[in-house]
RNA sequence: GGAGAGAUGUCCGAGUGGUUUAUGGAGCUGGUCUUGAAAACCAGUGACCCGAAAGGGCCGGGGGUUCGAAUCCCUCUCUCUCCGCCA
């Protein structure tokens, strides 16, 4: 959720920033301006009705004590209320429109963000580890995957629908593996404390991470009993971990926060139909690795380019070649302000293939989650600012080791940091 | 699922219809004292919203009763205690 307050008083900037993301929301903060104007006028009407109210009401006791009548006075509170009620209704009716105008529109692009429509203007970074170089034709991992018996799409058609995996013998246990291995990573050797995160959230977390109310479609919900026992599955770990500190007030000396977090994922793919249809790419339910950060406003940036570091420390270990890349303003995910996305090279598509999405949101999250912190230089309290990346994505990191750790003869050679999560096995197949 | 209790400012915690402009502590800031610190004492400081300020509003969310609600009623959400059930 973006600051009215700032943007009411810097409105030609903030429209300038919007802009840069999309032209089309200069009018929804020429709209934001005016109900907040609206929102300010009736709080003014409402507030000296009640400041009269209180006054008069004060009279009462005074006037009973001194033997006077008080019922004259009767009348005019009478008046006051009901005029109260009215702006109070139209007061409320404002601020909703205001409050959903708000929780509606993205973030700004930080300043270092490229101006792009989409994906194709973003600017690469860096690049690691080389593409392996095939004496024969590779094959895509569903391929791979059938062939040896570890990935069952069809099976998961019956049991489920499209878009989903079983995972069978060795296949099941290199997933197992991946995930213990990148937890340990990042609890040993980067510093981040482990948490198990539930998988079904309430309505207002989903709201706090920017989830909700503008991408319902793409989300899970589960109905319990009633109507109002209502749950979404979580796309993310991003969700749980992050609303951990909803409403709640940090102290300066806890942060920077630091959890790295194993979960299912659960994502509806509204709008991918047809795309990425084979294989572990995209599912209706992954597994992924999830880091989340909560920082002092001062280093966020610093803790972005440190989290992004530590979600390529895993690909490192596993030798797997990537590129690191700036997402420009078009392709900017609707909560953050900057964002990096780590591509992973899959020889079946002949390019790099996003695994990882680290972002720094901000105050974006943190005023629609209400995570605040006490700042020691100014005894006030203020917003931290979150960043999560993915450490990395699972599934895809499987696909992406059956692909590039194939052999000509379809088997799969197991990249030396799994082998003591496999029991010293060096080769799947 | 049954029964009960509760939600007040950064934290603890008073307040059960009208001088409460929300007691009182703790914390934080400044001062006195001290070689320094602690303690003690004095003063200042409270979330959030509107306001340039003065000031006003605001007691989990919403609704109601009343001239007047933190206080009474309804409702929602969450927390705790006991009982039952259960991996």
């Amino acid at each position: 959720m973006l600051d009215i307050k700032w943007i009411r008083e810097n409105p030609e900037e903030a429209k300038e920033q919007i802009a840069r993301r999309n032209p089309a929301y200069v009018a929804e903060m020429d709209q934001m301006l005016q109900l907040d104007g609206t929102r300010r006028e009736l709080i003014y009407q409402s507030d000296s009705i009640k400041a009269r109210q209180n006054e008069v009401s004060k009279k009462v006791p005074a006037m009973k004590k001194a033997g006077e009548d008080p019922a004259p006075l009767f009348a005019e509170m009478k008046e006051l209320a009901a005029k109260g009620k009215e702006i109070d209704g139209v007061l409320k009716e404002t601020e909703e429109s205001l409050r959903n105008l708000l929780m509606s529109v993205p973030n700004f692009p930080d300043k270092e963000v490229p101006l792009g429509a989409d994906s194709d203007e973003n600017v690469e970074q860096r690049r690691w580890g080389d593409v392996p170089a095939f004496s024969f034709e590779p094959k895509p991992h569903w391929e791979l995957g059938e062939t040896l018996g570890i990935l069952d799409p069809a099976t998961a058609a019956k049991v489920s629908g499209a878009r989903f995996h079983f995972y069978k013998g060795m296949g099941a246990a290199l997933e197992r593996a991946v995930i213990s291995y990148f937890l340990d990573v990042h609890t040993l050797e980067n510093g981040y404390l482990e948490v198990m995160p539930p998988y079904m959230v309430s309505r207002t977390s989903m709201m706090g991470t920017g989830q909700l109310p503008k991408f319902e479609e793409d989300a899970y919900k589960v109905i319990g009993k009633t109507e109002a026992d209502e749950y979404f599955l979580i796309p993310t770990a991003e969700v749980p971990v992050t609303n951990m500190y909803r409403d709640e007030i940090l102290k300066e000396s806890q942060l920077p926060i630091r959890h790295c977090a194993y979960s299912a994922c659960f994502r509806a793919e509204a709008g991918s139909a047809g795309r990425d249809t084979r294989g572990l790419i995209r599912q209706h339910q992954f597994n992924k690795v999830e880091l989340v950060k909560f920082s002092h406003p001062k280093h966020s940036f610093e803790e972005l380019e440190t989290l992004t570091k530590n979600a390529e420390k895993v690909l490192q270990g596993l030798g797997l070649p990537y590129r690191v890349v700036l997402l420009c303003t078009g392709d900017l995910g609707f909560s953050s302000a900057k964002t990096y996305d780590i591509e992973v090279w899959m020889p079946s598509y002949g390019r790099y293939v996003e695994i990882s999405s680290c972002s720094n949101f901000v105050d974006f999250q943190a005023r629609r989650a209400n995570i605040r912190f006490r700042d020691e230089e100014s005894g006030k309290l203020a917003f931290v600012h979150t960043l999560n990346g993915s450490g990395v994505a699972i599934g895809r990191t499987v696909a992406a080791i059956l692909e590039n750790y194939q052999n000509e003869d379809g088997s799969i050679t197991v990249p030396d940091a799994l082998r003591p999560y496999l029991h010293g096995k060096e080769q799947i197949g």
